[in-house]
DNA sequence: CGTATGATTGACATATTTCAAGGTCTGTGG
DNA sequence: CCACAGACCTTGAAATATGTCAATCATACG
């Protein structure tokens, strides 16, 4: 089908506040005959199957996305050919940001299991936000908060040891799962072994010692893909990050600060 | 208001011609009267003296800023208190993009050297954008290179061994000199060895060996800060980066391919 | 079932850090 | 102007975290 299905307009907006344009719409004002017309732009696509693409690098970028449901991860190629795993985009989370630049898309973005996906035409996007200073705030605030996540990850990969990347990236995985909320504490991992470490930096065998090591130190169980953490805090101690020290909630990096939680479940 | 000094339009038109609002409106067809507005809410701020703040961690944003000279650096302090840098800023560059999301700086910004900066008042610049769209589409633009920057460097942290690392460091100030009408093969280093090893995820002392091994083969001289390319294809090289044809002589990740003695002494 | 793919584990290799020392430059105060 | 202190940089030797190689095991899948 090339229309992608129109959907009543309620049942949009009950999407949107659960699933992905949240972000973009709800934390702030915007009334509902603005939120309409975003939500008019928005399509969804047909779902993902897993390594399906969304774009490959060199597509020429016409939207930005953002996951409904599923797990999407962008990566790009080395000058020698190896993939390098930019990012894992859970439900709720944009995609497609690094691309408006250039207007070709630098990264390619793969599903990792059966996903859904919301395209947002990024002209119609700019048009609106210029008619709804609102949303033009937000995109800037959306894309910056990319970039201090992006910042975060770089002292990640640039000052800490293999355990503490490891640790911070399921704390990461199980911060942006509960926003959403998912338990926090039980998931599956939809990436491979091979993700992670092309991701964190680290040779596959290190991150399997460690994984072992975690459960070993009783911080979680770790069944094939699926994660049970026991010691949350135990595991910001091996990240390096203080968890009780007030500060938790203060970064944030992730959006979302609001304690309220997610409306949906 | 106390409107800062007012300068004449003619000069300030040049002022944003050569130096960092470049990027914000000369690439798309800003009219004249639209430049004028943008112009008449940028501020130049007092020169910073070497180590003096243009902003600290948890201080309010107000504004982004642009390098009219010198060199900032950027950095955040990890839980533990050390320093973690995050980037460089030269001439023509914008730094203060990642506090937007938060209204709250998450890092600092320090001058290396006597400093010029152009302060741009976030919220004005947000207005003018609703108002101008080849501005805010230029604005987007802006961010989504940033996004895209950091994913690059994602990958050298990741991905690259130290040579090329520093190797891909000493390119990018070259090339980002060179645009702003430097000299790409002569400069200054206007940042310690110890931020550089900071900023890329190593010791001083490699940093230091590096510049030294670099030396002995002959890429380039480095006497103190002033650093001297001879041969940037080499660094292309060493930075694991095709810029021409691709030999890199086999499996080498090492720079020194020799399996002799590096050619230093 | 048997084959392919992914995950784990062990032994070993090595790039990079750490530790320690000495060298060089720069600014300052006598 | 010189001497000195302190910061910064370089170099060497030893320690180590992590990668590489190789073998085995588990799971998924046709």
């Amino acid at each position: 089908m090339s229309a992608p299905k129109i959907l009543d307009l309620g049942s949009l907006k009950h999407a949107c506040k659960s699933c992905s344009l949240h972000d973009l719409c709800l934390p702030l004002g915007v009334s509902d005959d603005e939120l309409q017309l975003l939500e008019r732009i928005i399509n969804r696509k047909r779902p993902l199957q897993r390594k399906d693409h969304l774009y490959r690098p060199g597509d020429r970028m016409t939207s930005i996305y953002a996951v409904r449901s599923g797990t999407v991860k962008t990566y790009t190629l080395t000058d020698d050919g190896q993939e390098q795993i930019t990012g894992f985009h859970l439900p709720g989370e944009l995609l497609g940001l690094d691309a408006i630049s250039d207007g070709i898309h630098p990264c390619a973005a793969r599903a990792l299991e059966t996903t859904s996906i919301c395209e947002i035409p990024f002209d119609r996007l700019e048009e609106l936000s210029v008619r709804i200073p609102e949303l033009q705030h937000q995109l800037f605030r959306i894309m910056s908060r990319e970039i201090q996540t992006d910042e975060h990850f770089m002292m990640l990969l640039g000052k800490k040891a293999s355990d503490a990347r490891l640790a911070a990236f399921l704390l990461s995985l199980s911060s942006r799962l509960g926003i959403r909320g998912f338990s926090r504490t039980e998931f599956n991992l939809t990436m491979s072994r091979n993700d992670i470490a092309n991701y964190l930096g680290l040779a596959v065998e290190t991150v399997s010692r460690l994984f072992t090591r975690f459960q070993g130190a009783g911080l979680m169980q770790v069944r094939r893909k699926l994660i049970t953490i026991y010691d949350l805090d135990g595991l910001h101690t091996v990240a390096g990050i203080h968890p009780v020290g007030e500060d938790l909630r203060g970064h944030c990096n992730n959006g979302q600060c609001n304690p309220g939680k997610s409306p949906m479940d």
